[in-house]
DNA sequence: GTTTTTCTACTATATTTATAGTAGATTCAT
DNA sequence: ATGAATCTACTATAAATATAGTAGAAAAAC
């Protein structure tokens, strides 16, 4: 999977959030830096060219929708960061994060929980 | 901060394992799509301005190092994905994992001690 | 049924990124 | 000390990214 640029990523999760959206409502979904319809229309041909997008017409309008789960994304995007910064091991990147940051106690409760349970499962 | 784009990244992964180092050494250290010496300097050169890097001369050669550490980078990164992906929420974070992938009895083991010598600590 | 709006397709342009060559200064080897 | 190697500074160029305008078709409004 390639890499989405930022203007590229701000319209994918727009459209994650959407599911299906035409470029307009894409458009007003911005909150700030909102950039002209041409330029999402010229960004989501371009996604769709990469493969991350296709559209249904809709009389002369194309709706589009992803390709790509948000989740697939999310997990491609995290696998880059933990191998390249956390060596790919979730217990250091836990450990990193346990050391640098003030933990919530019901935050750490949740994840000992979660950890706990999986591991009943095997 | 600012984001490394990629030929930055990889130059920055290897100063930070170097510490500090000549261009050249930095060079030597490419395993595969070995740039050319020059291209290295110049990335070097926009590091510097980006305030990524500072060098001291020997003789007329710089020798480069770190402004950021490798661990402050890791943050700013792992930071990004988290609240582009997970919501900002560790324990999202963690489920996304122990969903999807096999994780290992061991690792699952080591990352609950971690987290309770936090709670611990609290 | 003309006017206005709304789309897409195509084109344009500025900026950033990636890559590297050349020239001139310096150092090294003999 | 002279020729080879090395280094930086400056310049060059291609590709990718970000942004948007224009023209013409289609639809909507009145």
């Amino acid at each position: 999977m390639k890499e989405l640029t930022k203007a590229e990523e701000r319209i994918m999760q727009i459209l994650w959030g959407l599911e299906k959206a035409f470029t307009r409502e894409i458009l007003e979904e911005f909150k700030q830096d909102t950039p002209s319809y041409t330029t999402v229309a010229t960004v989501l041909t371009v996604l769709e060219q990469k493969g991350f997008v296709a559209h249904e017409m809709m009389g002369n309008s194309k709706r589009y929708y992803p390709l790509i789960t948000k989740s697939k994304y999310s997990d491609f995007a995290m696998s880059n960061v933990l191998s390249k910064y956390f060596g790919g091991s979730l217990s250091q990147l836990v450990s990193f994060f346990t050391d640098r940051k003030k933990m919530d106690i019901n935050e750490l409760d949740e994840i000992i929980k979660i950890l706990e349970s999986k591991r009943e499962e095997d």
